[in-house]
DNA sequence: ATGAAAGCGCTAACAG
DNA sequence: CTGTTAGCGCTTTCAT
């Protein structure tokens, strides 16, 4: 309701108009400290009149505050940020920072040397969301900065975790797998370090040996190169293999490549599935069967844990479900 | 050099260390106003010495600068916003901007009420990148907002575009699949209304004109989905059709499907080409023919022409070259 | 060319 | 519960 051509409302305008001091205005809209019923009437109709919006560059002046978050993405290169995943994370989190007024960046935090303070006094950052961390990195974090970051994947005290329920989709994916009928599974795994990998192996230990099956275990890099490589790797040594699943899409994308150029027809000579539900898995030859990921409400609920500095952010399990499609 | 426990230098360290006053000091490090050259040096070397960085927030608050980048992409839906091009575009804009201390956000702009002013005028904003923008919403960039709005796609007099030469890059996909000997091509565009997919076409009507072929031309979306329905389109009804052109990789794969389903051999009865040179396209079956799109040097380019408030920023076209797979 | 002084808009003691 | 006062760290007139 804010006439357009006019110079922005300013805390002491509020204040005026409202008819109470600046720090009364202050302490109702910042919700912190006390105030009246009628005070905190008259500021909050104040506010809505004069379309008030605080000036965060202020804020962030006198409360240290921060006025980004950044994306730290642990790492063996910097090549980890080409990921299409990560790239679906940073465009979450720019939308779910969006009405906070704050923005987002990214960053690649070696793995070597995760150095996370460097990042946490930075004035400028009000919050790091963590990617493919390790125990290392979390380590690293002072408890000092309790609040100020999260994980997607796994966390520690010190800091909540939001993920996707992996070992169970894996073990959905598996399971049908097996139903199917195949019995000579082989699975491209991520890099050994990698934490946020190890639930998926174990769905397939627990798998392989509940049912007596030999263990096919090659590790990936969670790219489709190294899903092609991988799946070459297994039919050499495995050439009875019936089954590849791969830790994510991209890496069964690549075993669909190499199954093509060995001649094996899929699903009826080797089955492929995957994890993720990337776009492209409808679109495959075949469509690929996988376990869903929802990557942008885990990403969001990450943000505004880290923004909301109100409650203390628990952890949160986000879960996975079986997409049969024409591959497995 | 700063020993790591202290508490960063303000601008009055610097200035008591290089025995100036703060004015001098601030003049010298943000490069306005004149300074002696003994002040400069003495200034650089104090900051060097105490590695002192500016707070951006005291920055922000007395200039009205803004500490985050906008990525507003137009569109019809806010849909849009899941387009795997864009979560590219974020993600080397996020990363773009790190160095900056800036942060990005991500937008829909509706493409009937593309209000940017709404944008220019909020405080926390220091530049806007405009996606898929149209005439209409380039008329609404006041010119009070000349250098803090740039464009990845059309610009105008007032703002500046960075963008692929889709045409060429068109061009070259075209001459390759005529030079293939196919005369029968069909083209799967984007919405009529984006600018940014209308040079594509020109190339097609060029070739097709010049060469005197039949015109086949369907309106998609940029999707997958899409591309597969309007290749059905084209099959039904010019169903000897021998290479299907799409605007992008997401409509060839599409195409790739369709054709899939109507039992067409790729490339032998029709090839498909597409546009982007995304990471899939080496890994569909069979691997597709496109053309290069460098998307994250383009809106790298793009952010530091909008963070870079120095020089003027000048328009600029990024080549696309053919990349020769097995689809065409 | 340089320094003193006055804010940018907000929050947080501290009295009342 | 409320108002007064003092800054947060930086830039920028305005004298000198």
């Amino acid at each position: 309701m804010r006439a357009p051509q006019e110079r922005q409302a300013r805390l002491e305008d509020v204040a005026k108009a409202a008819g109470v001091s600046r720090s009364t205005a202050s302490r109702v809209i910042s919700g912190s400290g006390p105030a009246s019923a009628t005070a905190r009437d008259r500021v909050h109709s104040a506010v809505r009149m004069l379309g008030y919006r605080p000036d965060q560059a202020a804020r962030s002046l006198v409360n240290r505050s921060g006025f980004r978050v950044v994306l730290a993405v642990v790492g063996t290169s910097a090549r980890v940020l080409d990921d299409p995943y990560v790239h679906r994370a940073v465009a979450a989190a720019a939308t779910a920072a969006m009405p906070y007024e704050v923005g987002v960046s990214l960053r690649w935090l070696p793995r070597d040397a995760p150095r996370l303070d460097r990042m946490l006094d930075d004035r400028t950052v009000r919050g790091v969301v963590l990617f493919n961390t390790t125990e290392a990195a979390l380590d690293g974090v002072p408890s000092a900065f309790r609040g100020r970051v999260v994980s997607i994947g796994i966390g520690s005290r010190m800091v909540p975790s939001f993920d996707v329920d992996n070992g169970g989709g894996a073990a959905a994916v598996l399971e049908h797998l097996y139903r199917a009928g195949r019995r000579r599974i082989a699975m491209v795994a991520g890099p050994a370090w990698m934490p946020c990998a190890r639930r998926p192996v174990e769905a397939y230990r627990d798998l392989v040996n509940s049912a007596g099956l030999p263990v096919r275990l090659v590790a990936g890099d969670f790219s489709a190169a190294s899903g092609r490589r991988a799946t070459g790797t297994v039919l050499d040594r495995w050439p009875d293999t019936d089954a590849v699943f791969g830790i994510n899409d991209a890496t069964a994308f690549g075993a669909l490549a190499a199954l093509r150029d060995a001649g094996r027809q899929v699903p009826a000579d080797v089955a492929v599935a995957g994890f993720d539900d990337i776009g492209y898995a409808a679109l495959s030859a075949p469509a690929l069967t996988t376990a869903t990921h929802p990557v942008e409400r885990i990403v969001a609920t990450a943000v505004e844990a880290v923004l909301t500095q109100g409650g203390v952010p628990s952890s949160r399990v986000f879960p996975s479900t079986l997409v049969r499609r024409d591959s497995a």
